[in-house]
Order: structure tokens, then C-alpha cells, then sequence
DNA sequence: CTGTACGCCGTACAACGTACAGTGTCATGA
DNA sequence: TCATGACACTGTACGTTGTACGGCGTACAG
């Protein structure tokens, strides 16, 4: 059995500590596992990072992975964290609060553009991993020059990247997607079949919304809408 | 084969498919399975939904579910639909944007609270079911005052909806948590051994929003907080 | 009465995470 | 030097999942 997933997030911090040295040299590190499922999510997504498969890419037996990793779940963790890692922390200088916090979706914007299954890790335990903490401590400062309590502060920059997570979550190709275009010849005259004149309007938006979204034109237009709203909610707290 | 999921959807629709009326009488309707797996996400979660333990529900094999209902996946979307279809869409009166606005949050908090599952049903296909297309159409009323163009419109109520969806998957117990808790005592002194000085900041505002959010002092910051930035992003577009 | 559409069911398969019981290898304490 | 034991690694096996497939019996249409 492996460290403890603390320990394995730390894995790089001086104190962490390096395990015996007794017994044969090991052929992966908990760092290439991490990599490679990481490169196998990004290309596949997370339901193509199983331990099999993991195992086969390192070339190593399927059990060998837990000798590096304690489960998939702690694997998920790892990758998060390493993923957050990544994620460049630009000091703000002198900028003001408007343009720190649009540096800071813009910034998760990418992360979640680069790995889309960041979407699909919703563990706790992330948050004891350095990338993580790193980064959280970083976009805090993003909002310093509003001069919140440490509280509001905190809620402020969840406001912030739940708004960036939803946006991404949008702009990626739900489960059914294929099923629903496969079908939509035959269901969408039975749809509006069984609408008939009702629910005027949501047919009318609903229908402009969705040859908005497919068309070229303003491919993110949703991005640029809701950010402008997250800043002029946000304003309200400046002159408090 | 059953009907396809179309017509599933709209089952209750007069226009509906009744199918063919040979054969044995079915011992159960698509709407009991549906029924049945709501309520077994309902108190064990959606991983619960299982289509064997659902056919032990209905006291029948678990093959004969198929009959009823085409996929596992398919069902989550019949789930959502009729989940959609319980909520309450009161006609708004005279009230402004804002209290219109206010009500459809309420709502959809309340709608998530009963159903938490519905945080983990991401198809698309659910947007074709009549109840999620008649709560869509009431809660664009929501916005008809701010007289805003389709394509904005339909933003906008997604803007409103993604931070209640937010708000709600905060309030879950996210995986990990039991893991968490469990090893706290250990894992806590070790982080901060980790951390050390560095990253006051994120040592601080993690601590407070930590302790507030487990203390029974306001137990609903974050929501408040959210909605009311929400509404004042929104302000904007009133005076354009 | 007969054909057939349809509800129901048992078996079986592939894929998953991972527990368990090893086997072999190497640094170390005697 | 040698025995000890820590450690990387592996093969087998179990329980669980969704669901394809084929068969069986029922009850209505002709």
C-alpha cells in the first residue's frame, strides 16, 4: 500500500516523506501515473482512464498502479491537483480589481478548456493539494483591492469560478448529444407536433438561442454576457 | 423495443403513440419506473438507480424494465422531465424583474433540493420533455420586462440558473468527504507542517470560510450573497 | 382457430475497481 | 557474508454494472 494520498499530493515538498529504499528500484513514479492519466483523460476523457488501460500505457501490470496510486478516486485527486499546478499565478501589479478578476476566468477558462474532465472531479480532498492551495491563494488576491472580509472574500471568488465552470460545462458536448442529433430529423417534427402553438416563446428563444450557439456568429457570446454580469455584481462591493 | 424516447417524454400527450393493445396487459407503465427510480435517487442517490434494484422495486424481472424504458441513460431523462414537470409555475402579475427573478432561483433551489440527482444528469435530450420545456418557457417570463432580444434573453436565465446549479452542488456532500473527515486528525497537522508560512492568504480566508461554512451562523451566506450579485449583474441590462 | 404483436424473463458477456496471495529483488543489521 | 525483511510487481478472482439475445406465453386481430 502506497503513502497517503496527503503525502502523495506533497510528494515534491522537501519534508514528504521518500520511502524506504529497500526492495527493487521502482519502474514508474506516482508522477509519471498521474502524467500519463492525465494525457489519457485529456485525450479520451476520464471514462478512458481505467486502471487497465493506465496500466497497459505505462507498461506495467493492471495491479502495479496501486502500488503508486491507493485507488482510482486518490488518482483523480492527484490529477486535479497537478492539473491546478499548472496554471500560471502572474503577480497582478498594479491592476485593479476588474481587470485581476478577468484574468483569473480567463485563466480557469483555459485550465478547463485544456482538461475538460476537471468538470467531472468534484472531490474534497482536493483542496489539501498544493497546486490547489497555491492557486486559491493567488486568485484571493484578485480581489484584495475590494477590501472584503475573509468570509465575503472566499464567496466572491466561488461566484467567480462557478460561473467559469458553467460556462465550460456549456461549451461541452453533453451525454445523448450524438443520440439527439442521430435522431432529430424524425423527433424534431415530433416535437413540434406535440407543441403545436403552445410555449410560444420558449420555441422562440429556444429556437434563436440554438442557431445562435451553432453559428458562427459570436461563438461566445454566453462568455462575454455572463462575465459582464459577474464583474457588475461584483461592483456593488466596491464602494461598500 | 419500446417507443422511442420522444414519445416517451410525451407519453401523457394525447397525440401520444398508445401502442399496439396485443399481449399480456403490462403489469407496470413507464411512468411506475420512472416514479420508482425518483424515488430511489431520491434517498440513495443516483448510483442507487441501478436497473436491477429498480426491477426488485417493481416486483418484476430485470429485463422486463427494457420494456419500459430503452437505456439506463434514457431513464435519467424521463427522471429529469418529470422532475421538470413538478415544479409550480405561478403566473408573475405585476412584479418586477427582480421578485420574477428571486422566485425562479428560489424555485430551482428548491426544485434541487428534492432532487439532488438531478446535479448529475447532464444529456441534452433533456431539453425535448415537455415539463423542461413549459418550466423554460414560464421562467422567460421572468425576464420579459428587461425587453431583451432572444439570444440575450435565453443568456440570462441560463446565467440565473448555472449559479442556482452552483449554489446547489456546494450544499452536496461532495465525494471524498467521508475520506476527509476520517483522516483529518492526522492529515491536518501535516498540512500545516507542509504549508508552513508560505500562503497566508489562502491559510486564512480558508480557515474562516471553512469554520463559517460548518457553523451554524448563516448557515446560507454563500446563497444570498450569490443571488444578490446575481441580480445586481443583471441591473445593468435593464437601463440599455 | 390461427397468427402475431407484445410483455416478460434467464442466461450470458464484457468491462469495471480492487482484494488477496503470492514472487522476486535489493539495502540493510547481524 | 548471510539472513532478514521491506518493497515493486503480478495473476487470479470476486462482485457489480449495463444490456444483447433468444425463448416463452398471453391475448387480441384476422
Amino acid at each position: 500500500m502506497p503513502r497517503p494520498l496527503i503525502d502523495l499530493l506533497w510528494r515534491d515538498h522537501p519534508d514528504a516523506p521518500a520511502g524506504g529504499r529497500r526492495g527493487p528500484r521502482a519502474r514508474v513514479a506516482t508522477g509519471d501515473v498521474v502524467a500519463t492519466a492525465t494525457r489519457l483523460a485529456d485525450a479520451h476523457g476520464l471514462a478512458a482512464v481505467t486502471i487497465r488501460t493506465l496500466a497497459a500505457e505505462l507498461d506495467v501490470s493492471t495491479m502495479s498502479v496501486y502500488t503508486h496510486v491507493n485507488s482510482r478516486d486518490d488518482l483523480l485527486v492527484l490529477m486535479a491537483d497537478a492539473a491546478h499546478a499548472t496554471v500560471e499565478l502572474p503577480a497582478f501589479g498594479r491592476q485593479g480589481w476588474r481587470s485581476r478578476v478577468r484574468a483569473v476566468a480567463d485563466a480557469n477558462r483555459a485550465l478547463l478548456a485544456r482538461h475538460t474532465w476537471l468538470l467531472d472531479v468534484a472531490d474534497e480532498r482536493t483542496a489539501l493539494g498544493p497546486g490547489t492551495i497555491a492557486k486559491y491563494d493567488h486568485e484571493l488576491r484578485a480581489l484584495t483591492p475590494l477590501d472584503l472580509d475573509a468570509v465575503t472574500q472566499d464567496a466572491a471568488l466561488t461566484f467567480v469560478l462557478d460561473f467559469v465552470r458553467a460556462s465550460a460545462r456549456a461549451a461541452v458536448p453533453t451525454a445523448g448529444a450524438g443520440e439527439l442529433a442521430a435522431h432529430w430529423p424524425e423527433w424534431g417534427v415530433r416535437l413540434a407536433s406535440y407543441l403545436g402553438g403552445e410555449f410560444g416563446l420558449a420555441q422562440q428563444v429556444g429556437a434563436a438561442a440554438g442557431e445562435a450557439q451553432q453559428g458562427t456568429r459570436d461563438p461566445d457570446f454566453a462568455w462575454r454576457f455572463g462575465l459582464a454580469r459577474v464583474l457588475d455584481g461584483l461592483a456593488g462591493l466596491a464602494g461598500a
